[in-house]
DNA sequence: AAGTGGTCTAGACCACTTT
DNA sequence: AAGTGGTCTAGACCACTTC
């Protein structure tokens, strides 16, 4: 095993933690304290601490001390790929359709665009071995001189698709899940009762001014429309 | 200002990432480098660097240097918590019953319990001053001596009914979101018409072992079905 | 062999809180 | 005044990668 010092300090007090022995409100030893302890440096301790802190367990005041916090149980991280739809892992694209039109009212709001603004809107059918999962629809503003590569409108996830010239980092995104009215034409290509309602997973992109460069809405329906969040200190 | 010099290269670091200027996959200089044009020593610099790793900008190789991520478009964080839903800031709950009763099948596998061990079931409804938002049930399995507090049963959220002996911060938490058929009873109460199809919000509580202990579905309607997500390297 | 990041020491000064 | 955390220095040795 061998751990360092630092690590080995993080665990004995993670595990503390997640026992119950230091429960929230708690204060711990003193950066001091524990250096003498473990008969180690200020430095050494302070590493085990500030890894502590970063995943949420405690916090510090300085002249006071550090103190166990209150978790934060609203908190989860979902995983969202409309390309990489979690459970199944061979998930093919199929290209149904690419035109550049004036969309609807709600998307140009969306896109905070004018309704005489050309959008380009990609209309693919997700599947696997077994047969359709999802509809999906992009809608890109046409403008700014932004290329789309070809290739990527196959095959791309949102995010690749609207890559620039500025970083990757610098878009900022947010889904909205909920459940739309039923579609004719995306019932008949999910291989779905008329009737059946879809869950969307709305995706929204902006750049780094707040502007919005892409919106995606993919359409779930029947058995492959879970969408699964997670959350979990102990890891 | 007078940032300390830490805060101030990891400022300037993350800028040059979000501008692109340093894209995913380029190479830093090195830590000493560093520390030589900022006038300060390898610690300080490092302490920058290990800032933009825990931000995931960055990655090491001990022996090679410090790299620019390929950043992760597909996490997510969505924060839920069933009584205080997002945009409606004011969100009471009414205790509709409670009862020990052997739920159906699937509630009881979901729960890791055979048929005929007893669940506490809760029903609330959770509404606003415009009207209902959604319909709230808790299956807490009756068993190991653990008590609901009168008090939580009607104001608390999931993992706070199931608090225990030992840490908030052993809970593990899924989250998983889907549409269920409309409900005679759910509809009604929600005031929604008898055939409207209902978003789910399903969530697991397991303990320190992974041992079920509590479900909770919550039921939303309409307009109310939204769940949110963001993602934001910028902040 | 030289350079890199990973770990660690033994100090120092500061602003802050407590007594 | 004494103790706390926040910042910082100037070293050191190690394992690793590159040349």
């Amino acid at each position: 095993m061998n751990l360092p010092i630092y690590r080995h300090l993080f665990n004995q007090l993670k595990d503390k933690i997640l026992r119950g022995e230091l429960k929230p409100g708690d204060m711990l030893q003193s950066e001091n304290e524990l250096a003498q302890q473990y008969s180690t440096s200020r430095l050494t301790v302070r590493k085990s601490l500030s890894m502590l802190d970063n995943e949420g367990f405690i916090t510090s005041f300085p002249g006071k001390g550090y103190y166990i916090i209150e978790p934060d149980h609203s908190k989860y991280t979902l995983l969202f790929n409309e390309l990489n739809s979690g459970s199944k892992n061979n998930l093919y694209s199929k290209l149904l359709g690419v035109n550049a039109t004036n969309p609807d009212a709600a998307i140009c709001q969306k896109l905070q665009i004018s309704c005489d603004h050309k959008v380009v809107v990609i209309l693919r059918l997700l599947y696997s071995n077994e047969g359709p999962i999802a509809y999906d629809v992009k809608y890109i503003p046409y403008d700014r001189g932004r290329p789309i590569v070809e290739k990527a409108i196959e095959y791309a996830a949102l995010p690749d698709m609207v890559a620039k010239k500025s970083s990757p980092f610098a878009i900022k995104k947010e889904l909205c899940i909920y459940i739309e009215k039923s579609n004719q034409e995306i019932n008949k290509s999910l291989c779905l009762p008329e009737s059946e309602p879809l869950l969307v997973v709305e995706q929204s992109l902006y750049d780094y001014e707040n502007k919005p460069i892409g919106l995606g809405k993919t359409y779930y329906g029947g058995e492959h429309g879970k969408i699964r969040a997670y959350s979990n200190m102990r890891e």
